[in-house]
DNA sequence: CGCTCTATCTAAACAGTGTTAAGATAGATA
DNA sequence: TATCTATCTTAACACTGTTTAGATAGAGCG
């Protein structure tokens, strides 16, 4: 599958990237591709020809590789949730306390959401992707289970707790994050705003899961 | 374009399906058309053209009353806001405690999201929208009001702490229907799943947002 | 009543989309 | 060297949203 890329020995003046018939790394170009349009565009501005055409192969080329659109994007998805999981350990892992941890998280979701807009609203459109495909589901639970981990150290030692927990602390990220892509908490298009939206989202986490001992 | 209501003065009471070429209520026709489409496919699988079709009307009809896809669209999030703020007043005016009222509002929030998931989904996705209609924005932040109001009665008096309240409480209950719609809870789409999922809905406000004066 | 006026809708076309079938090509293999 | 196979192209199809020009019908007015 994998091959290199040979150097052009008799080259009738070809290019560069993609010569000839044999592209070499088309996958990587085309997810390359792909990921370079849901960040200039969003996730509505991808189309599968444009990516091919960045690519720089035929329309038709990509379903050699991923079958259909939502194969290609299945792909993209897939390293947006590893990034994320990243994300999250790499906060956790700068504070102590599990509170600081959670609270570490919850800046990093939405700081992720915000910085890559395009890639986090197709990793949650279940209806472009291949919703069932194995790899992505288990890259997911990855992602949500950073989080578990965190809030299993803070609330008691029940799992059902815990999972209770977990499923709250995401979802009241998750929900900030939507919205303010959504633009329900104002402008988050200018860096003030955005600068601005980090500050509510602060106040959020600290009002839900206060981080000193007083509550409200 | 935009029609001027012209009530049916004494004239002969057009019956309803009105065929032929003045249809006499083809605005109501494509918008009622877009929500069943919303109902039955999702968000995904609304087309102009299929809206048209099930008007009885040619594809170009639709843009003289609506301009073009997402003006009808921003209509049909309009009544969804509209619906939405009906049914998070609604909830509250049962309770008596703001506690209880926030916490039948979340209920009532994510049972609207999955009852209707098409239309929820459209509401949000302003890219598909007039995202910059007045009307849309105004229907929003009625919506997002209706919250405000009961947190307002929960929390301090401070307007900038209620702000921050009503922030957390909507991207909870925003953040668990999204989550939920995108089956990151485990299986939604099963009478029994969704019976599920509203309980764990339970939990997490109950976690969140308790009604008794104990936490966690 | 007849005439115009205007809102409403159709027909046709255009550029763009995802996907498929059949064929061409080139690198690897025997 | 000849063949084999993965890879990519060409061409087509059925869609999509939108625009332009024209047809139609209902309302208002003499």
């Amino acid at each position: 599958m994998k091959k290199q890329a040979s150097p052009a020995k008799r080259s009738t003046t070809r290019p560069k990237p993609a010569p000839g018939y044999h592209h070499g790394e088309l996958q990587e170009a085309l997810i390359a591709a792909s990921e370079a349009i849901l960040a200039e565009q969003g996730a509505e501005g991808f189309t599968l020809r444009e990516a091919a055409r960045r690519a720089g192969v035929s329309p038709a080329a990509p379903s050699h590789h991923f079958g259909n659109a939502p194969g290609l994007l299945t792909e993209v998805a897939i390293r947006g949730y590893d990034a994320l999981a990243d994300a999250l350990r790499e906060a956790a892992s700068g504070k102590q306390g599990p509170r600081d941890k959670l609270h570490a998280q919850g800046l990093a979701y939405v700081e992720f959401a915000l910085s890559h807009p395009g890639r986090f609203q197709m990793m949650f459109a279940n209806k472009r992707l291949v919703a069932d495909d194995a790899r992505l589901r288990q890259a997911s639970r990855a992602a949500g289970h950073a989080f578990e981990i965190v809030v299993a150290e803070l609330v008691g030692s029940t799992p059902k707790q815990a999972k209770t927990a977990a499923a709250a602390a995401w979802s009241t990220v998750h929900g900030f994050a939507k919205l303010a892509l959504e633009d329900k908490f104002g402008s988050v298009k200018t860096d003030g705003g955005r600068r601005e939206i980090m500050m509510t989202l602060d106040q959020v986490l600290n009002y839900l899961w206060p981080v000193s001992g007083a509550r409200r």
